[in-house]
DNA sequence: CCTTGACATCGTTATATCGCTATATTAGCA
DNA sequence: TGCTAATATAGCGATATAACGATGTCAAGG
C-alpha cells in the first residue's frame, strides 16, 4: 500500500499558479507557445503559423510577457519572442500526449 | 544531434486543450484538483479545504464537470467528486516542481 | 407528509477577456 | 528629414467569468 504524499501549493504559489495557466488558456497562445518551441520567433513569423491579425498576435503576446511566460528583445525592426517560463512547455506535453507516466511521489 | 519532433495540437484539440486549461485557470479549481489527488470527496469536504462558500465550490464543481476535468456520483445525500481526465492532475505536477528534466529540441 | 442537511441553480452586479479598427511607436533607409 | 515596414497600444462593443445571496432540489429520517 504505497501512500501518496505530494507537495501542496500554499495559497500564494496557488494563485501564481492560477494566474500563469489562465495565461495560457487561449487557442492562439497555446498555438504561440508550440511555435515558439522551435526557438525563438519574431511576431510575423508567429502571425503566419497562426491565422490570426497582427493586433490580435500583439496583444496576446502582450498578455504573456505580462504573465511571465514569454520574453522578448528587439532584433532590428522585428521583435523576438522566446519561451521564458519553461513549465509551459511541460504542460503543454501533459496536453499533447498523456502517456506521460504518473509520478508518484512515494 | 537529436532533433526532437513534436506533434502538433492541430486547431480541434488545439480549441478543446485551451478548453480544458482554462478549466483549470482559477485558485479554487486548482486547489479542488488537488484535494481531488487524495481520492473521492464530497462537496462538504472540499469546502472545509477551501475557504469558500458552499455556492461557490458547488459552482467550480459544475464548471469542471462540464469541462469532463471532474465526475460525481450520488452516494446518499452527498455528491462525491473525482477526477475524471488524469491529465490535469499531470499539469498540477508541472506547476508544482519544475525539476522534471526538459526534453531539449534542438 | 414534513423537516433537515447536502447540494445545485438562479438572478444580479462587477469585472475580465476577446477581437476589431484605428492610431501610435520605433528602426532602418533614401 | 521623410517614408515605410514591423510591432504596440488605445478604444470599443460583445461576451464570458466571478462572487454573492436567495431559492430550488433531493434523499433520509421521523
Amino acid at each position: 500500500m504505497t501512500r501518496i504524499r505530494r507537495a501542496q501549493l500554499d495559497p500564494q504559489l496557488l494563485a501564481e499558479a492560477a494566474q500563469m495557466i489562465r495565461a495560457l488558456g487561449h487557442p492562439v497562445r497555446l498555438k504561440i507557445v508550440e511555435l515558439l518551441e522551435g526557438g525563438e520567433r519574431c511576431v510575423s513569423e508567429l502571425q503566419d503559423g497562426l491565422d490570426a491579425s497582427q493586433a490580435v498576435v500583439s496583444q496576446q503576446l502582450a498578455r504573456m510577457r505580462a504573465a511571465g511566460i514569454v520574453r522578448c528583445r528587439r532584433d532590428g525592426v522585428n521583435m523576438r519572442y522566446a519561451i521564458a517560463d519553461e513549465r509551459v512547455i511541460r504542460v503543454l506535453d501533459c496536453l499533447r500526449h498523456c502517456d506521460v507516466p504518473l509520478r508518484r511521489a512515494h
